[in-house]
DNA sequence: TTATTAATGGAAACCATTTTCATTAAGGAG
DNA sequence: CTCCTTAATGAAAATGGTTTCCATTAATAA
């Protein structure tokens, strides 16, 4: 597992080679600002923060790079129910610390937490093996979210 | 918490009626399928099954329907990223186990599991309480999700 | 350097979901 | 039971995130 910015690098390289995928000016610049912003980017957040310094990398590049990261396991693709995907580095991407989100089903406002991480961790563990083994399934990724309505909205009623 | 058919349709009844809703035949209709069917319905199927019998509930009915009874926390909406929303009857509603998702990335599968219930619903009620009260956070619902490739997927590549 | 073919961008297409608006009907008041 | 208020509805149109098309560009292997 990586550690430096010039090991991910050869990282991502190697991820992509061994699939056959070109690393392109554009997909360097994707999986750099996914990994400079704190998570939960939409594919235009992406575009707006790669836009001001690749200005020809446009959104269908965004879309087709976040589909060909999320296959290859390096992104992690979300859904908190506003209609847009989110997108950030999956775990096992160094620096990413592994948490899980609580969503509020009014505002959409999302909170990380990373709270009784190591018991989660441990029953998921138990979980990907048993499951894994039992149907078959191999399991690349999982999400833990929590729905519920926050602080400020859960007042206004 | 309702047992037979009878006591939970006063339920939805009780839940609808308390909410300001009124109950119509269209809604009453949507119910009815989502409680005799298998989960993971999209709007449009639920559409194709209440149609038949009543040929005059809209499909903008129902995704308005699941909508109110989504935020009413009678159904779940579920994504599995197929571009399209799923609906379930969200535990609580009688007859409906808890349980989870595994996904298949590639194919769409999904498969109902719910080994590890017990371990988890621990770890689920723990966790509920700890950020219900760190972030003031009122949680209504929760989802956990595997993804990978199914059995027959991950033979292909 | 050249040839092959994946990658790209811009425009158009797609399609699930939402909005609009005129009409209908649920349910409380009398 | 009837009337009245207003939520609910359906059909059509609009919306908007995402994908597809296609001609052009550029990354990689030979």
């Amino acid at each position: 597992m990586p550690g430096g910015n010039c090991q991910r690098q050869e990282w991502w390289h190697g991820k992509f080679r061994c699939c056959g995928y070109r690393l392109t000016l554009g997909r360097e610049a994707i999986l750099d600002i996914l990994s400079k912003s704190e998570g939960h980017l939409s594919a235009e957040d992406v575009y707006m923060k790669v836009h001001p310094k690749y200005p020809n990398v446009g959104l269908t590049t965004i879309y087709r790079t976040l589909n060909v990261l999320s296959n290859l396991g390096i992104v992690c693709k979300l859904d908190f129910g506003d209609g847009r995907s989110r997108y950030e580095l999956a775990e096992g991407t160094e620096d990413t610390h592994h948490h899980h989100h609580l969503v509020c089903t009014n505002c959409n406002k999302v909170i990380d937490y990373t709270d009784f991480i190591d018991e989660e961790l441990e029953l998921l563990r138990k979980t990907e093996k048993g499951l894994g083994a039992k149907y078959n399934f191999k399991i690349t990724n999982h999400i833990i979210q929590f729905y519920g309505l926050c602080d400020k909205c859960s007042g206004k009623e």
